[in-house]
DNA sequence: TTGAATGTGGGTTTTGAGCCCAATACGATG
DNA sequence: CATCGTATTGGGCTCAAAACCCACATTCAA
């Protein structure tokens, strides 16, 4: 996998329009999409959602999925079929990959609308997270952000040492 | 068997109309169609239909058909006909073989609207589960989606190691 | 044979995504 | 302080596809 070209970083408020479209700032817009245009968006929790370079996603995920693919083609998932097809299943829910138009705005699909919570004209919260772009609704937000800092310290220190 | 030809992913939501036919997106339909343009629906579980490649499902079925018929023949089966002979019946009201209308629109058979609990005119959700495309009642896939999600990580792990 | 119910094949309407452009806000710079 | 460039937002237009509707064929039963 290609390690993430840039660092991501900033949180702003944006709202989405009434046609559920988020401009994101360039570096974000930039730094989410691959040479051929292509961002993915995934179902994180709910009220969050996810944006990620696709070559960046596809490498990690594909990865996976060629493994299934090769052992199906090898007969050995004959045992396991339903398996397969219950994560096959999750896989479709939890993401999608989609174009930003003019390289800059998000059109939020159908299906991830509900999942984030946030109606048409409604705000949003976009993070940087370092090595994607995440929308939040804002008081999933408020809750995460109470919940996490106090553990800030710790993780920061458990990563970096 | 031959090896699914696609991987088929991709969610969304369709209507299935007054005289309960579903349109599928041309992906879908090319993916669970053969070359002699046969489809098999089969009744996964109250709530959730699916859709098979037929000549796939076919050479799937034959290989556990065969598994039994050794064991039959082995005397494995000597006295366990009673469940053989149900699973034969149920073998036969589980699926059915359909064409879809102009290669894309699909009338969902009799004695399958039932298990589907959608009205006409109602709405269904057509998922993308790898090896076959599922047609689900809203309501049962946001229940099975809360259940399953949470292992999302522990299955694909599974099975990609 | 006829009529009702069901399947089938178009047509038309409507919705929404993609695309583009205009108006505004904002910031930087001379 | 004026001006220019860029970012953001809103809206209009177009096209494709989904939903809806109707007309015809087929089947089955009375």
């Amino acid at each position: 996998m290609p390690a993430p070209t840039t660092f991501i970083q900033g949180e702003l408020k944006r709202t989405i329009d009434d046609r559920f479209r988020v401009s994101l700032p360039p570096e974000m817009a930039q730094a989410v999409t691959d040479e051929s245009g292509s961002t993915i968006v995934t179902k994180e929790r709910f009220g969050c959602l996810s944006l990620w370079s696709a070559a960046e996603w596809q490498a990690r995920q594909e990865r996976g999925v060629d493994v299934i693919r090769s052992k199906i083609e090898a007969g050995a998932m004959d045992q396991r079929w339903g398996e397969v097809q219950r994560l096959g299943r999750l896989l479709s829910t939890r993401s999608k990959t989609v174009q930003l138009a003019n390289r800059s705005r998000l059109l939020i699909p159908e299906g991830f609308r509900e999942f984030l919570g946030v109606p048409a004209g409604g705000e949003i919260m976009l993070i940087g997270a370092v090595i994607c772009v995440e929308l939040w609704n804002p008081a999933t937000w408020l809750e995460a952000l109470t919940q996490d800092m106090p553990e800030f310290g710790s993780l920061f220190k458990e990563l970096v040492v």
